[in-house]
RNA sequence: GGCCCCAUAGUCUAGCGGUCAGGACGUCGGCCUCUCACGCCGAAAUCCCGGGUUCAAUUCCCGGUGGGGUCACCA
């Protein structure tokens, strides 16, 4: 009998900018397929209504796709297993979720969230580990469809054992150990009857014969979910195997993150680093090479990748190494004609020059001005004065906190054009009782290192959302940062001021 | 805080019972050179701590400490 075909999958959520965990993720899950003659499955995990976009989507089949881990199976080019965007599956959710209903291993459970953080309440003060409704647990099916019919709301969850030791099997990490009784009833449908993950994650895992479970650590404490849930559908579970989640270059290695570090992947590319380079240095991060050689094409890395090489310790991703090896990209393996054509791919394109001429002529005396006015389109972090960084009537504490306001509502702003950047400043103006040509001033320093400089709306289209937003956030600790207790309370005021969930 | 995972220089790593603990980034010094960068040479810097096991532990086991993750109608 031969083996089955191994199948591996990345599973991004596209609920924000294209991440480099991500990358990094789909890197070591793409290296495995190919090492095994396997495929490699891109699926978009979109159960989250609320958060998630079309255009989060793009970005990160774009991203991955420049990163050059093309995927065998995916929502753009399809495949035998379709659909691969989870808001498509629904009904094959809520199918499998009636069948756990039926055979007793799941239950509607009608707690309000009021009622449920009362509970979380008391169950903290009695030190019980898990979250469990006794009521609806144990009402009857048939009750339970009454109700439902009667119109109430309810959620599905899944029961879980109350006692036992669940054994989880770990490629890297060998057999982990966890109490069911540390476990609560999760949730598998939502109210709004869309799934959560592990519902969908289990379901299509399943369905698209995926071997091999290759996904962040952070999944670990909820695979005992998983498994139940595999047993109760009755199929068998793929291999797991839990990667290390790379970090931040902070004192406490904390888990990457923007606020910390960049990581959009969109971000990099702006900011002129190289695909091969990018990925090469994911590569290294958790996995080496034989030899000294840090250097080395995604091919090469096939050659010689074992999974098991992996290395456990999260590794923090520094950006100085990172650099270190783009540079040798640049430097040895392209001739003056490679290198012009990658940089006119990058920014120096027709495209990109095009966009900036209209902004410059009305600024330009000489065509030599051109220099120093659009440098700034053309650069990664820009030099610039804290003491340039003004508002009228702020310090710069308070300046740092609109720019904070600014890099949220630039966020969830998915729509990057100029007209409706200029909308958002009007509202951000607004909200803060300013005149917009004094909110501006300070952004045009953070921005383009000057106090005057091209259009600001115009030029933030053409720098990027990624791109404004790292220099934001690089105005802001040029400032002297914002705490995280400062932060917090800067959160509420934004909350209230314009309303909603970031 | 409960539970789970992890632990070689500041950082990424090699090592898989006996090594002067190897390489790389970064740092510092020197050479090259019209500057800088590149390149080259060199230096400082590491096995978290405490118990075992063993003739011998960085390596195996246990405990501690430290760090991370997770405890959502987010993934």
């Amino acid at each position: 009998m031969s083996k089955p075909e191994t199948r591996v999958r990345i599973a991004p959520s596209p609920t924000g900018d294209p991440h480099v965990g991500t990358a990094y993720q789909a890197l070591y899950n793409y290296a495995f397929a190919r090492t095994r003659g396997g495929k490699f499955i891109l699926r978009i995990e979109d159960t989250d209504q609320a958060r998630s976009s079309p255009e989060s989507e793009r970005a990160i089949l774009s991203s991955l796709r420049w990163l050059g881990l093309e995927w065998d199976e995916g929502p753009d080019i399809g495949g035998p297993h379709g659909p691969y965007r989870q808001s498509e599956r629904t009904a094959i959710y809520r199918e499998h979720a009636a069948r756990l209903l039926e055979s007793g291993h799941a239950y509607r459970c009608y707690c309000t969230k009021e009622e449920l953080e009362q509970m979380r309440i008391e169950q903290r003060e009695k030190k019980l580990p898990a979250l469990f409704d006794e009521v609806c647990r144990n009402r009857s099916l048939d009750e339970s469809s009454r109700r439902a019919e009667a119109g109430d709301a309810y959620v599905i969850r899944m029961k879980v054992p109350r006692d036992g030791v669940c054994v989880i099997k770990d490629l890297l990490h060998g057999e982990i150990r966890k109490d069911w009784a540390s476990i609560d009833d999760q949730i598998i449908i939502k109210s709004d009857g869309f799934p959560t993950y592990h519902l969908a994650n289990v379901v299509d895992d399943h369905l698209m014969g995926i071997t091999h479970v290759i996904r962040g650590e952070e999944w670990i404490n909820s695979v005992p979910k998983h498994l139940k849930l595999y047993e109760d559908l009755g199929w068998e579970a793929p291999v797991f195997c839990h990667l290390p989640l790379l970090r931040n270059a902070d004192k406490n290695k904390s888990k990457l993150s923007k606020r910390k570090n960049p990581t959009s992947i969109e971000y990099y590319r702006r900011a002129g680093f190289l695909p091969q380079a990018l990925l090469n240095f994911l590569g290294m991060l958790g996995w080496s090479m034989p030899g000294d050689e840090e250097k080395f094409t995604l091919d090469q890395m096939l050659e010689h990748f074992r999974l098991e090489d992996i290395n456990l310790g999260g590794p923090v991703f520094d950006v100085k190494k990172l650099r270190w090896l783009n540079g040798r990209y640049i430097r040895e393996d392209h001739d003056a004609p490679a290198l012009r054509e990658e940089l006119f791919k990058w920014a120096l394109g027709p495209e990109m020059v095009e966009k900036i001429i209209p902004l410059a002529q009305p600024r330009l005396e000489t065509l030599a001005d051109w220099g120093f006015l659009t440098a700034f389109f053309f650069a990664d972090a820009v030099p610039c004065q804290a003491e340039e960084l003004k508002l009228k009537g702020h310090d710069a504490g308070e300046v740092a906190e609109v720019f904070q306001f600014a890099i949220w509502q630039l966020e969830r702003q998915r729509d990057f054009r100029s007209e409706a950047i200029e909308l958002l400043f009007k509202e951000l103006a607004e909200a803060l009782e300013l005149k917009v040509r004094v909110l501006l001033g300070p952004f045009y320093v953070a921005l383009s290192g000057k106090a005057a400089s091209t259009p600001l709306y115009q030029s933030m289209e053409i720098l990027g959302s990624d791109m404004v937003r790292m220099r934001l956030r690089r105005a802001i600790e040029l400032l002297g940062g914002l705490s995280s207790k400062k932060l917090k309370a800067l959160e509420k005021r934004y909350e209230d001021l314009f309303g909603g969930t970031r």
